[in-house]
DNA sequence: TGAGAATATGTCATATATGACATATATTCG
DNA sequence: CGAATATATGTCATATATGACATATTCTCA
């Protein structure tokens, strides 16, 4: 639906998170996206606290090393709700997501 | 995958949020669907600070009346993506994402 | 340097979320 | 009351996210 024109911009090189790419995005959907960005640099973070490899992770959350690095890198085919659940595999709280996404930029 | 299970007890008269469902949600599962239900409590008292009707709503957001309804009342068929999303265009910021999220209950 | 470990990137079949629709129930107000 | 309006509940075809896998790239140290 909206990943067609995703998957069509990048098919002509674009890159996602570059300002063009933005363009046909609503204000929501750009400010979504920032949202995954941040949480997913919470996580890699959490993550390499506890030196946990992704391998590891992983298996933690019953997902898979490649997936884990999407969600690091706030790619938009991860959703909010395996980054949240993520996290507080992590051991994150409520209070700790909260200052996560508090927290501008 | 999951949601066979909550089919499977919805079919036999169980009700979602009641404790014995929790039985078969991992407790980051559990913490998803009760932050879920925060948000959704949240995006109901936005909608009618601003005097929106659920249908008008679901115009804004281009969605449909019914997933309004289901946003609003915890469904965990309702995706964490479309509630922010949503809560972004009825005009919440990160902050006020965040202090939501924070308040435990 | 280079080899092994870690991470990134791309793809796919399948699971899950989606809007739309029908219809049931609840609320409002004459 | 009762009719209009609002909200809840259930279902479905389709869109999207998923884990798994293959493979490329980057990192780490001996």
């Amino acid at each position: 639906m909206k990943s067609s024109r995703r998957k069509r911009l990048e098919g002509h090189g674009w890159k996602i998170g570059s300002t063009a790419e933005f363009l046909g995005l609503t204000k929501e959907e750009q400010e979504l996206l920032e949202l995954k960005i941040t949480l997913g640099k919470e996580l890699k973070a959490n993550r390499l606290k506890n030196k946990w490899t992704q391998v590891q992770f992983a298996r933690m959350v019953r997902s898979s090393q490649s997936r884990v690095a999407k969600m690091e890198s706030g790619d938009p085919s991860v959703s909010l709700d395996l980054l949240i659940k993520s996290l507080l595999t992590a051991g994150a709280t409520r209070k700790n997501l909260a200052q996560a996404i508090g927290n501008q930029y």
